[in-house]
DNA sequence: AAGCTACTTAGCTTATTAGCTAATAAACGA
DNA sequence: TCGTTTATTAGCTAATAAGCTAAGTAGCTT
């Protein structure tokens, strides 16, 4: 499974989380999530592999293109692992409003 | 309100989530936070000082002493937001095990 | 006020990372 | 196989951040 320090510390990049907004409407191509930031391709297509490194998502060659798609369940997983974490114990709970 | 940024920064590193780990229990003054880590003082201090720019934790003067208090409510609408932020739409989601 | 305790801020060094351009790799069509 | 498209990796620079020690601030005690 991927640390949570690679997941967090791939979340701390607002670029990076726009790559994850862009996805959850569906799988797309190295190329085309490039096209819908200012940032040379390169720098993208890092970007694009911190997220993997944090399996954050996933890849998939077809043809000639390299398809990314968001994956929920392992950032889930972190965000509950964290939460548990963190909760507090006895009657330190802060009310919600 | 902390922004999203701010929040994430401060989870990435693996000393401010022990340190959140460490009051989950209850408030501590930064002394004794300080004392359960291997590093200065000085550098708890400013660890300290980016989980309360992040909003995770709230301070207190108490005497001579300026304690530190988890605010989980901050914490789960971070993640709460992010999670909305990034959730597939349409027939994207993955089922969970 | 002088000295002590508790803590933060400043100033420095070192390591990490985002950004760029240029070079490399892999698939595909002519 | 040669060129084109698609994408990653390498090599560099600049900015950010973590670590340290030393200096400064704030409250308490006498």
């Amino acid at each position: 499974m991927a640390s949570p320090d690679a997941v967090f510390k791939a979340l701390a990049d607002p670029t990076r989380r726009e790559i994850l907004h862009l996805l959850r409407d569906g799988p797309l191509p190295s190329g085309e999530i490039a096209a819908k930031f200012p940032s040379a391709w390169a720098t993208i297509s890092r970007h694009l592999a911190v997220l993997r490194d944090a399996e954050l998502v996933t890849t998939e060659r077809n043809g000639s293109s390299i398809v990314y798609e968001l994956d929920t369940t392992v950032f889930q997983d972190a965000v509950e692992h964290l939460l548990n974490w963190v909760q507090p114990r006895g009657s330190n709970a802060k009310r919600r409003s």
